[in-house]
DNA sequence: CACTGTCAATTGACAGTGTCAATATATATC
DNA sequence: GATATATATTGACACTGTCAATTGACAGTG
């Protein structure tokens, strides 16, 4: 019989790629990364990856499921040991920039790419669901408590929504005024967070001002 | 001497090589969309669309500037008919949502494409800012009527975050709640304005939160 | 020790891509 | 009609992702 790959072989070959593939990607950019290239600086042949990924697609989504993984497990480290839950609400949104502006070339990967088959990996879908796991309880528990006013996944939406802009702007070199990107940060989670505090109960249900 | 091509001739050339771009990328992604596919679909050879564009990367740029003129033309009209300031900014905001939400494959393209050239063209440059300017000037305006406090391009750069994060992860199916965008969109503009309006006079110089 | 079955890795091959150089085509002026 | 020349086409090259066929290495059996 042959050399059977252990199952602690396969995950640091795939690990490997892995961090190559990052590299790559934030090098060369999103079709600047070649999976020959990222064989030639594994020390394989071409189609070796073919073993522990099934195409270029899986790679890259491997490679975003770690990163989900990674802002998930920070996130809830930070609500761990913070029990007011707006407090909470605040420090999760300072943790989500500063993995941002830590990791930014991870985080370009996480959302440059086309997202069209993400349901094809479940996997990378519970690291997504994860990630946001923490703000929606912290929400719901504030609201609980008469905190804030409104739907908790209404709050975690605005406010991650407004989070994920100020980034991939900043990242995309749109935000060039020579401001510093946390404080304009700062600004934007204050806004929020008090505009959420004060809103009137039932606010979703309010009136589109919206014309279609 | 042969058939000059008159500037009209370019001109429509390049159009219906940028419109079928833009088909293309809507059908097949950012790679499917293959210069040599743009020049079947136009009925001409591999290499012709090179005379009436650099490469590539040329073709996408003349799209996002196609684009970005189109939303800014729309919001010029929009502030021309707003007096107040305020409520232009609303505006302008909800113009920006109506025209991601008719063009989602216009406003992939605009953004998806690594921006790292950017500089290299002008005029796209241009149509960017241009695009900016009514809410920018809406902003200044309002601070000036007193309206809302802050720095203008505080303003301005938290709104436009705002409403670009929400379109980004409407586009890639993070809002998936079962939620109305514009709903949603109707919260955060909502919350935005009136954190903004009630927000003390100096904010941005408050001290940071965040960490480094 | 030699043999063999089997998984792992490599090489070959194919279609497809962006792009440049060298051609061919067509047309406006003489 | 002949010619000059801007336009269009083809050829070619180095890439890419991916699959099939091939080689390589090793564990257990005799």
């Amino acid at each position: 019989m042959p050399k059977i790959l252990t199952p602690v072989d396969v995950l640091q070959f795939r690990q490997r790629l892995c961090d190559l593939a990052l590299k790559a990607f934030a090098e060369h950019g999103v079709d600047g990364m070649s999976l020959r290239g990222l064989a030639a600086a594994a020390g394989c042949s071409r189609t070796t990856p073919y073993r522990y990924f099934k195409n270029k697609a899986d790679i890259l989504a491997a490679v975003r499921e770690e990163e989900f993984k990674r802002i998930a497990d920070e996130s809830e480290m930070v609500a761990e040991r913070t029990t007011d839950p707006s407090a909470r609400l605040v420090e999760l949104a300072k943790t989500y920039i500063n993995f941002a502006l830590s990791r930014p070339d991870a985080y370009r990967v996480m959302f440059s790419v086309s997202q069209q088959d993400e349901q094809q990996y479940p996997e990378l879908v519970k690291q997504i669901k994860r990630s946001q796991a923490p703000m929606l309880s912290a929400a719901r528990e504030a609201i609980e408590q008469g905190h804030i006013h409104g739907d908790a996944l209404n709050v975690v939406h605005v406010l991650w929504a407004g989070l994920h802009g100020m980034i991939t702007l900043h990242l995309s070199d749109k935000l060039h005024m020579g401001r510093e990107i946390k404080e304009l940060a700062e600004v934007m989670i204050r806004s929020l967070s008090r505009a959420v505090a004060t809103s009137p109960a039932g606010e979703p249900a309010a009136a589109r001002i919206l014309e279609t």
